[in-house]
DNA sequence: GCTTGACCTCAAGTGAACTTGAAGTGGCAA
DNA sequence: TTGCCACTTCAAGTTCACTTGAGGTCAAGC
């Protein structure tokens, strides 16, 4: 009974049953054992999803929260790994609030042409230079 | 002389050759002409390449960023867009914040494991929930 | 006992944004 | 004139995180 069957993993905590599997196989869950055919979840799979869920929300890939769980056990977080999480991801909200700032502008700007605004000329050359981009791709929750 | 090649625009913009061809191919850009094979652009397509650079680090997409360009000519942007995807940008960066600040906390917490500190908990059940993320992905540069 | 249907496996597909590889071309220096 | 080699084309490959599809199985309900 403290076992979850696949379909109430999947229903109580939103992932689709092929999300599980595939989870499964990269390691990132894993199963007790079978009903049949059917997986056997413990129900700490759920935090365990709940903390893969986190870890992409913060800009981990799977394979980054993959090294997060110890080969047959619990959660092991490296807290100097999320310091520099955090720091990463003070990087990136600077950078967001600087182009939001400049959209912003862009937006209200009287300027005939947005190629007229020096706000938007600005924007533009730090977007060219690299200081707003250029350092990798994020796959983020939207 | 006012025409650049392909090396020209690559060495200048810092975007490869590759990619360049590729926007072209996605009518992002437009070469003016060739000599002999080589592809030759006018100087204008180094704003054209800083407006796609600068439109990929706020979160648009490139067939978003594409709409940005009429059919043949200049830059014709909505600031009604520039507006929402501000707004959109908004919200991430609120999101991020809250992991950030998860994040930073769960690397002080003194807690002995992360499972028992009440903040990381609560970030958990927050990215549970999807209140985090969930929300499609948006890719970013790093 | 038989049907049902949710689950299973395994392979392939998706989409975004490029990159890479093989084979070809042509301007330019020697 | 020849050779170099940076460019060209076109197709296919890459990465990430999954999803989809075809064909199969089995516990449970009738």
């Amino acid at each position: 009974m403290q076992y979850l069957d696949i379909a109430e993993v999947v229903q109580r905590s939103g992932v689709p049953a092929s999300t599980l599997r595939f989870y499964e196989e990269k390691g990132l869950i894993s199963s007790v054992g079978r009903h049949g055919l059917r997986r056997l979840f413990d129900a700490g799979v759920l935090e365990r999803l709940a903390l893969i869920a986190l870890g992409r929300a913060a800009g981990f890939s799977l394979d980054e929260v993959a090294k997060v769980f110890t080969p047959r056990g619990r959660p092991r977080i490296d807290r100097q790994m999320l310091a520099d999480k955090a720091t990463e991801l003070d990087n990136t909200i600077r950078r967001l609030v600087a182009m939001r700032d400049g959209l912003r502008h862009a937006a209200a700007c009287p300027a005939a042409s947005h190629m007229e605004c020096p706000t938007f000329r600005r924007l533009l050359g730090a977007a060219a230079s690299g200081a707003i981009g250029k350092r990798g791709k994020k796959t983020l929750a939207r």
